[in-house]
DNA sequence: CCGTAAACTGAAATCGTTAACAATTCTATT
DNA sequence: AATAGAATTGTTAACGATTTCAGTTTACGG
């Protein structure tokens, strides 16, 4: 392996010099420098990593860190994160990809090892991780849960206002009967999201019936069972928002057991336009939840945490947008 | 932070002696070792990984790489990767993930920065990078994408044998014409697939009608269309095997917009029972490609690698399963 | 032509660990 | 009790980079 003692050899200047000309320092006369850049790139001189963390204590790997990659996180989301982290993250930092619940000592977690953390959570259970993370001073970032804390920077989309556009939207289609299968309970987003149903319907003046709040999950199943209790309503509703596509799916999977029509009986709803939700048949109409986009500025907001450490945290919002497809009907006054 | 040195001068030692102690060294008494234990584990002693990697040439990351992230990589495919390697890998082993597609400079990829390497390859490309990293001497295993080449250690599933399972159980239903959506051209995994289909076909005394061979390229698209045409033509097959679950999805589609009933009038069978097999409507009869278990047994693969370096390459095999869901249909005689 | 400031380069220390070799302490044998 | 040999422990030098501080050029005004 080529050191930069080598190229100095070369060269005939101090492995200084080598170590200056090749990190931009200013101190160095630019024939020197551009001599030493030919010579080692002649060379194949690569940088030992290990050396230069061990004296400038940077580890040069950014953490990437799921609530769970063995459950829960649908795959969809896992991608489009690494996706919109690798856009802006520097070729020459590595990425590490683990699940918050494979973490079984936090002792592994310093500034030593990660020079940022990026957190996608999707559930409180990752405050724990959090707060470590924040402890121990290691730059961070939380991405698409709405955190409480101001001191952390936390980028999100913004469910509430996007389920009610969607809402919205439904309502100008001349729906009147809307119900809601709800996200896990506990979780922010379940109730923003609730939250965003809930304004459009004030705003449009139509009742909220209690019969039409369904319990759900976030998971298939739990969305299929809830659309089945629906169905069974004597007085069902017209439009169904589901707090998230899986749910989407199994409810329309519901309606077809059920004999129901989509969308000419029951016109349907997601939320975060998961890839398979332009496959489903009839295709899903949902709110697209941007997680490349959101992925891409925390990453921006964590290389800036990074060269300005003094950068005050902040809450980001990123809009979602309404995909409309072919699951909403329009409904005759 | 605490360093070994700080450990020995407490513990009234040496700092070689504590390395020695917490690394395990049998040249330790007991006695000592417990006691030094003892102390690190008071004093919160968390070694640092940038100097064991500058003297012992280990970097402790593994990295995990697939063809890309950005485009074809089928999101499931991904998540089950990570998962199979996390369940086998150390945790103080970091995982990193990259698309090959996004390494510009092959000069980053050097033994100094990877103890090992797992490529989840998906096409021929993967080649330059594969050789790349065997002329390294970075310990590699390739996996889901069978290789000529014996002297890289390669784990896949057993397509072949898979498809020829799937394809002998539509024969037992009843089904004597079957045709194909091919996989992109030039993949083994495509040759491989449609071997396993004509195997079964020949075993059954079947005919090979060429008209029943639609070329493909794994897109839900292309599936959509060679499924269109296969419908136009003038003695449809009954049974269509199409050589992954995108393709039959989208083929599935077609039929839905060609009024074609499946499985009625048309039986579907896909390869790779990725997650929304099992919620399309009806639930697709597809092969489960074993990602997961790929994944475990590449990693036990790359460890003994890594301890045993003299470790013969080989290729492996997975056994792939048949899923029986709805869109085989059973004919009359 | 010299002095001095500015521009550049180099020597040596340092980061926290492991490892080769040297030194010390036991243990058991004579 | 002396001593060989084994069992422990310590000294010191790496590993490959950056950084502090000191030393050497260079440029330019007088």
């Amino acid at each position: 392996m080529i050191t930069i003692k080598d190229i100095a050899r070369v060269a005939g200047v101090s492995h200084t010099t080598v170590s200056r000309a090749l990190n931009g320092s200013p101190l160095i006369k630019k024939v020197t420098r551009d001599k030493i850049e030919k010579i080692a790139a002649e060379m194949n001189y690569i940088p030992n990593y290990s050396a230069k963390s061990l004296v400038t204590r940077r580890s040069f790997t950014i953490g990437l860190f799921f609530s769970s990659i063995e459950q829960g996180t649908s795959a969809s989301f896992l991608v489009d994160a690494i996706k919109g982290i690798s856009h802006i993250l520097d070729e020459n930092f590595n990425l590490t990809v683990n699940g918050i619940d494979g973490v079984h000592h936090f002792g592994n977690i310093q500034p030593q090892r990660f020079d940022g953390i990026l957190v996608m959570s999707q559930s409180d259970e990752d405050n724990a991780f959090i707060y470590h993370v924040k402890k121990m001073g290691i730059p961070l970032v939380v991405l698409n849960r709405q955190l409480e804390d101001p001191g952390i920077m936390n980028v999100v989309a913004n469910d509430r206002e996007g389920v009610k556009e969607a809402i919205d939207y439904a309502a100008r289609q001349g729906h009147q009967k809307f119900a809601i299968i709800e996200g896990k309970p506990g979780f922010k987003s379940s109730s923003e999201r609730k939250q965003g149903f809930m304004d459009s319907l004030i705003a449009h003046r139509l009742p909220l019936n209690s019969d039409y709040f369904a319990a759900g999950d976030y998971s298939i199943e739990s969305g299929y069972a809830a659309m089945a209790a629906l169905l069974l309503l004597e007085d069902p509703p017209t439009a169904v928002f589901c707090s998230n596509d899986d749910m989407a799916i199994g409810a329309m999977n519901a309606c077809y057991a059920h004999k129901a029509d989509v969308p000419g009986k029951i016109s349907l709803i997601g939320f975060d336009d998961i890839m398979f939700s332009r496959y489903t048949n009839p295709a899903l109409t949902t709110v697209r939840k941007p997680i490349t986009e959101i992925s891409e500025l925390g990453t921006k907001m964590l290389v800036q945490l990074l060269q300005q450490p003094e950068t005050q945290p902040q809450q980001l919002f990123v809009k979602t947008s309404l995909v409309i497809r072919q699951t909403v009907a329009e409904l005759q006054q």
